[in-house]
DNA sequence: GGCTGATAGTTAGCTTTGCTAACTAACAAC
DNA sequence: GTTGTTAGTTAGCAAAGCTAACTATCAGCC
């Protein structure tokens, strides 16, 4: 990997482009480790993370939901009928504007997010647990520099 | 998503499970942010890691290939054929083993490595230099941490 | 030498999840 | 009431992940 290497054509450690070049490269890496903890709860990161959104955000257009999980609403509208399909939230058309449809959890799907999600950061969790808590605490501040570089 | 609500059942802010689950969540949004940079190289974010790894790793088998790249070896394959399509690659028979395919970069591979991920990242590396001094700190802090989390 | 089992890759086929383009239905405005 | 805009859906394509099944080669062992 890139991160891995100590080519004369690295940028300067610490370097902007130093930082975001890992910053790929873990990224990466990271989900490719979690997809499996997610192919073990039977939903995928995407629904569960679209299921996440609904649940805590409330009744939701799709249109918000794929602006919220940053896809196309094509994309966002299967998701919504795969998840539909497995009893996992429901569409309620709009009492004033019949054009919209709002999205909202089921109790099977709120009870699946809270188990799935346990499940899911589980293996990840215990790893976190595992630092000292200086190297908690470093992890911890860099979280809201991530979200924001994650364009929110 | 699931840190930004404020659920009774949402982890303790700090502990391990809401560490846990909001880098899960900050890991999912930059990459789907930075997909987009690689689109526009031309050359996918999985084509372009498993490229750098053999740019910067040398001659390597495709196992040890899917290895390095944590997907399984079909789908490695696969991968080495659409890049050795490409031009970016060349397979070499292993001169002892002929069961062995031996990977290495052409010289087209390494200048487009060079040239891609130079503009994958400079979105993200844009906004990281946007960040002040001390928040540029927290983060190259964590990354050694991100990158112990991703695995090994 | 010649079986037998293990190992490296490939091929085939399926699934999920992205996308764009083109469509329908409903609303808003004039 | 026509015209343009907006919300979602449908259709069709590509990338990239997987397993199962296959070929080819190698290594051991009698």
């Amino acid at each position: 990997m890139p991160s891995r290497q100590a080519s004369t054509r690295a940028p300067r450690a610490g370097s902007a482009d130093d930082v975001a070049d890992r910053l790929h490269s873990a990224a990466i890496h990271l989900l490719r480790r979690l997809r499996r903890e997610d192919d073990a709860s039977g939903v995928s990161a995407p629904r569960l993370s679209a299921l996440s959104v609904v649940v805590f955000g409330g009744p939701v257009t799709i249109g918000d939901l794929a602006a919220a999980e940053q896809v196309r609403v094509p994309t966002m509208s299967r998701l919504v009928v795969t998840l539909e399909e497995a009893g996992l939230v429901q569409r309620v058309p709009d009492a004033t504007d019949r054009r919209v449809v709002r999205v909202e959890a089921t109790e099977a799907g709120r009870t699946l997010l809270h188990a799935g999600r346990r499940r899911r950061v589980a293996a990840l969790a215990a790893d976190v647990g595992r630092l000292s808590a200086p190297q908690r605490r470093a992890l911890l501040a860099a979280i809201p520099l991530l979200e924001r570089l994650a364009g929110r």
